[in-house]
DNA sequence: GAAAAATCATGATAAAAGTCATATATTGTA
DNA sequence: TACAATATATGACTTTTATCATGATTTTTC
């Protein structure tokens, strides 16, 4: 099994901030999953009690609405850590997550860990930045949904999904994503967006082959209204 | 000036976690401050540089969207911290503050309370937690804002109001917000707002006075679909 | 206290988005 | 490979919400 101390991912997150005998503990009670596509790693009520590191992959973080929808709030990637409120609230998880490609994540229970957050206050504080940079980031959406459209939102997912996460070499979006997901980022219909992407398809905005997406105009994206 | 070591108000954020010793400190080079309603406390883009702990009052946080609607994501009451983002990270106000009602507010510059931050770890640990909550109750609103109808938004808002925030003697909603305000935390026109107000009235949900709102049928109102 | 400004209210109409139906394409799998 | 299951696509129609117009009220200001 890899060791955290060596990992390159954790220069992504807070653990960055841990120190090298930290890591060794932390590292010695790990454990590695694979998660394959469309698996669950935790659901809504869920007691989480620790956190994951995402050595690779793309998970999508949901809340099941009154309605029976799924609304996406968050994307958590390679080098992020999942779960970061369970080390801080006695509640159960809020949101579900569920892969969406093949992941490989490293569990860390919260019983190793949270002393790290009461005596390594570098370790602390960097946990709370990143939060407080989630709460911009929900902030902001909250002001997007509240206020845009359901073409804006979608062509700015779209923006996000390339500025945030690259394309592969064919030049197609490198995260792969349902028309329904699209849908649950975006807070509309399935057919809405379903819709929308045809629009944006006929006005040479994008292109695509079943679920592979090519941006072809960023800043005609850029400009929807 | 009053001491923050005797302040009741402390007890309801993170600063009880603070020491007496550091606690008078901050009491030294607080400045405490009344702000009129309407007033801007602070504008998105500026720098904060500190925080304000709310002594009494309400106001509210909101952004200004693309097409000139001011979304306001959450309400700071009595109690509160206010700008604790301002805290954690180098980055200028992502929102705004602007009072409801006349408030009084103690401020703290950021220079003397970041030490804390380093060193008291009861106090960092209170304010991620505070985060913690923030962000559970953003992402909520998230999931409403692309789920819900106006008019559930609507219901809801009146529900929270009344559940947090309590009535007057007069049985009606003790903060008091415009039709504007109600449209701005609902994400509608404000058209829209008011006309759901009138529909709730003639249902016999709410009953209004200019701006004073009696909820008149509490579970009816979480019923509305 | 009267005039001006802002806010609240409601109707008429337009635009946006949702729903239902149905057809086609893609994917998974026996 | 073929069949079933799932996902994508599009049309027709409905509902929701926004916009514009116009008064009535309330609040502010002089």
């Amino acid at each position: 099994m890899s060791k955290c101390e060596q990992c390159i991912v954790k220069q992504f997150n807070s653990l960055k901030s841990l120190t090298k005998d930290e890591l060794v503990r932390i590292s010695g009670c790990k454990t590695s999953k694979v998660i394959k596509k469309g698996e669950v790693i935790f659901e809504e009520g869920d007691v989480v009690n620790g956190v994951f590191c995402i050595r690779d992959g793309v998970c999508k973080l949901s809340k099941l609405s009154a309605n029976g929808k799924d609304q996406i709030v968050k994307l958590v990637v390679k080098g992020d850590l999942l779960g970061q409120r369970s080390l801080v609230t006695e509640e159960t998880a809020n949101l579900s997550a569920v892969a969406l490609n093949d992941m490989e994540v490293c569990f860390i229970p919260k019983s190793e860990i949270i002393s790290d957050l009461q005596k390594n206050t570098n370790f602390t504080l960097d946990v709370l930045k990143d939060m407080a940079n989630d709460l911009r980031q929900a902030d902001d959406i909250i002001v997007n949904m509240a206020q845009k459209s359901v073409r804006q939102r979608l062509a700015e997912t779209l923006v996000y999904l390339y500025e945030s996460f690259g394309t592969n070499p064919d030049k197609t979006l490198s995260v792969i994503l349902s028309r329904e997901d699209y849908a649950n980022i975006v807070g509309t219909a399935v057919e809405s967006a379903i819709r929308v992407l045809s629009q944006f398809k006929k006005q040479g905005l994008i292109s695509t082959s079943g679920k592979k997406i090519k941006i072809e105009d960023l800043e005609g994206l850029k400009r929807v209204e």
